[in-house]
DNA sequence: TCCTTCTTTCAAAGCGCTTTGGATAAATTT
DNA sequence: AAATTTATCCAAAGCGCTTTGAAAGAAGGA
């Protein structure tokens, strides 16, 4: 069933048809519902294609997977992306995916999406501390959105968390709890995120007068092992150099973590104290962590919803400023937070 | 840049054109030459959406996320899609994804996507040991490709690796080895690849004469926390019950087998074999587990890869037979395997 | 030389939609 | 009653490609 079927079915014109469909004003309320009926009635579905054509719009956004592959970066690509899978076919547009990996640069990825047309934006994930693909997406003028901040001269779209607040925040905790040696298990300082999040430690510490000590400061992935060995080398520090407190980027980096104390037979939130940055991801609640696990949490679906609501509106309004939204982190204290211990 | 212009600029008719990009081969060689220079020179792109007009075919590829969505399996999901989409890229093909979550049904998608001709080919993975969607789709004549097996009436095309013989075979060497209480961690055996594994490793011990133990049966899902919990449970069980082996079908699972058993102070490869299937995902390497792990291999990259040639060769040749590929499975025997310890 | 057969090229007709620039009928104003 | 506005609807022109059916030119055979 095409528009021409469909308009001759209702001895009306295809331009009626259409715009009764596409909810323009000029057709009366009558026959809109009259258009409505008949187009439910048999199933008809614009062709994609040629409205694609006819608009010159694709319809579909791009993502390209990013660079950091790690597994917990995977998991939190995964929920983000079918997070903004779901809120884009709800939107009645297309997601489609492109790699960069071995012979492919990302910039030649990046070149052919915008020479073809295939795609009227693009999603940018993971962004470096200062990330080139901003400038290059601009001089291709093609519309992007990016999930996380970077050092850019020129405004871009962007939705991020308050990495830096909620660092801030759950460190200021730990230094109120009376914590003097506080860890940070960090992910990849050259992302931006992580930046910002050793950024809020760091000041949060000075801020209290408490010392950082860079031997309690890691950073690399954002996995279970990594969170292990950092937690292992730190308690092998001497005593009055060893963390009484840790705070991690991820709950996987904070089971690490936990595997290491309960080792060691250190109690958490009564020996040690232990944050994680929360995600959201469903196999990995900080509330079923035992003890229930003190956390900076924010949703990574919702931003991947959000991520793509935004680029779309900016699609509908390419003229409209462009916005970095900015969200709020929750602290929420659970059991896995406690006093320092007596020294 | 369009076929117009670009015709024009070489004196020539749009026909000729296209059929000399299109490798045609009712154009001289020498024209072709002149036409393919001209186009790489003036970097012309045919516009995928006129040509998806033209064709009906939309050069795109959808992909519905998998039902299965615990931490592995998003893992696996993300390698094997990867891949997908790296392949594809080379075929000049795009990926579009779809979900089924929340008030859309995955019938919903699948109807939708087929309506609206927005995809030439659907990949389905994580089949069910009777998946309900192969009628589906065949009933709504959308072409597709299954990643894994089920039982059905009709023919389809897909590409599974031969779970029932690593298994059949892991678990025979084991018996071979001596052992006579073997445990296997299994996935859920309501998905087919997990059945067909349970089937492999009953089939062996049954033909080697061992019995099998229900107790020593665990099926659930793919992550580490299964495992571990699994192995407690079992090590709690008398001690002539008490597994000699554990067959795994993660290396995740194998990792918490592991944590357990370096908990109660059980020496893999000598106390204990354990053998794990590999995915080859690119952060969990038998080769590196401590001990180095046997285990039964198969790259689920590959397969991402595989799958997408074997639709595409299908949309090329509607008629070729429908063909089921299974991969057979490497046993690699390596340090966590050995002889059951004397009774 | 004329007729036939290839080879090479082309004009034009879609593919199914959106959108421009009217046209017609009804309502309002003068 | 004529002139103007408003509310509906329409015919036709693209969007940029593929493909059909034909024509022109070159080559070969008689």
């Amino acid at each position: 069933m095409n528009l021409r079927e469909l308009s001759r079915l209702l001895h009306l014109s295809q331009t009626t048809v259409s715009r009764a469909l596409n909810g323009f004003p000029e057709v009366s309320e009558a026959t809109r519902a009259r258009v409505k009926a008949a187009a439910d009635l048999h199933g008809y579905r614009p062709s994609a294609a040629a409205r694609r054509l006819a608009t010159g719009q694709s319809g579909t956004l791009g993502v390209v997977f990013p660079r950091e592959r790690n597994m917990l970066g995977d998991l939190l690509f995964t929920e983000f992306l079918s997070s903004g899978v779901e809120r884009c076919s709800e939107l009645g547009y297309d997601i489609t995916l492109a790699m960069a990996r071995g012979a492919q640069t990302e910039e030649a990825v990046y070149r052919r999406a915008v020479r073809s047309a295939r795609v009227d934006a693009m999603i940018l994930s993971s962004p470096l501390v200062a990330d080139p693909r901003i400038a290059l997406l601009q001089a291709l003028r093609m519309p992007f959105i990016l999930h996380g901040r970077t050092r850019a001269e020129t405004p871009y779209l962007s939705l991020d968390i308050d990495n830096r607040g909620a660092f801030f925040q759950a460190a200021g905790l730990l230094c109120d709890l009376g914590h003097r040696r506080i860890a940070l298990i960090n992910g990849d300082t050259r992302y931006y995120y992580a930046n910002d999040r050793d950024e809020g430690f760091r000041s949060a510490l000075t801020g209290k007068g408490v010392a950082v000590n860079p031997a309690l400061v890691a950073s690399s992935n954002m996995t279970e092992s990594h969170g292990a060995e950092e937690t292992a080398r730190m308690l092998a520090l001497p005593l009055q150099e060893r963390p009484t407190a840790f705070l991690c980027s991820s709950i996987a980096q904070a089971q690490g973590v936990k595997r290491v104390l309960d080792g060691s037979g250190l109690a958490i939130g009564r020996d040690v104290s232990l944050i994680a940055h929360d995600d959201r991801l469903a196999d990995m609640r900080a509330e079923s962590f035992d003890p229930p696990l003190t956390a900076t949490q924010s949703p990574i679906g919702a931003a991947g919803k959000r991520v793509v609501e935004k680029i779309i509106e900016h699609l509908r309004e390419p003229d409209a400023p462009l916005s970095q939204e900015v969200w709020p982190v929750d602290l929420l204290v659970r059991a896995s937070t406690g006093p320092a211990p007596a020294p």
